[in-house]
DNA sequence: GAGACGATCGCCGGGATTGTTA
DNA sequence: ACTAACAATCCCGGCGATCGTC
């Protein structure tokens, strides 16, 4: 991995090109400039933990997220597609009244008022989604630390909501 | 500046298109990415009349245009000619609930109501219509942006809309 | 769906702030 | 009582589209 330096607008222009979560810099590149695709992309069935999240850090995918919720649900739809067996088992983290992950709306909606659940981009998650910031960092911190994942990492994650 | 990070074969790929000492990683991808350039810098003098954005500005085509509308139209026009490409990528822009371009006026009513859409001359692409001045500024800025336009030239589209 | 334009105002979503409970 | 953790109200900024104006 190397580090470029590019204008404002440049930087805006590719965050803008996302096509998928989880895409990094170099794919929207390479899409740009149809090049070859990395060849590793397709051939490696079990990506190795924290790669995605990582790579997803290391880009600029999340730039394209205006707002803490669009990141919010981006870095949840990453950590499930990571690993989705991981997820569900660690997702059923709650609060006092509220639960936070169901895999329905109605679910979210009957724990709590007003909670705006969201749906988790592919997968069958929802998510509850009226609360500050802080707790939102805290939700992910949680369900990270329950998939294994790493204290640094997750810290790091939490930094970018 | 913003940072971002790419694969080792990219970074090859770019170093390996400098066309003269000097340039940076903005210019080459600007140029491989067939962007329009950063700086002020038309060294050349563009011979053909209403070729670009620039010269829309500079010259008094505007003018003949009585309404925010008709200016509007006329920008989105001279964008879709400079670079039909780019315009196709950027212009998947919304709303709350609106879309504001599309193939087909079909799309834009059924995204919203009384939208008025109108067809952008010289393509395949209609636009909302209904919307208050700084509206229309906001989506031309946008689609600029994501065109990769530089700063100053968006400014100076918008101010004259 | 046919008058055209677009400012104004109502509504909605985001999330900090404030109220509530253990 | 005091605090920490949590819930959800409510303010603000942004968007939609009605309706006043020409």
């Amino acid at each position: 991995m190397k580090t470029i330096e590019v204008d404002e607008d440049l930087y805006r222009y590719i965050a803008s090109n996302t096509r998928h979560i989880g895409e990094s810099a170099s794919d929207i590149l390479r899409r740009l400039l149809k090049l070859q695709p990395a060849a590793s992309a397709v051939a490696e069935p079990t990506p190795v933990a924290g790669k995605g999240i990582a790579q997803m850090l290391g880009g600029n995918e999340l730039a394209a997220d205006e707002s803490a919720i669009d990141r919010f649900m981006h870095i949840l739809a990453v950590l499930y597609r990571e690993n989705p067996t991981s997820f569900a088992q660690a997702c059923d983290i709650k609060g006092r009244k509220r639960i936070y992950f169901a895999d329905s709306e109605a679910a979210l909606l009957a724990a709590g008022n007003t909670t705006k659940p969201k749906a988790i981009d592919g997968s069958p998650y929802w998510v509850i989604t009226n609360t500050n910031t802080g707790r939102k960092r805290n939700i992910v911190a949680q369900l990270m630390a329950a998939m294994g994942y790493p204290h640094g990492l997750i810290e790091r994650v939490c930094q970018s909501i």
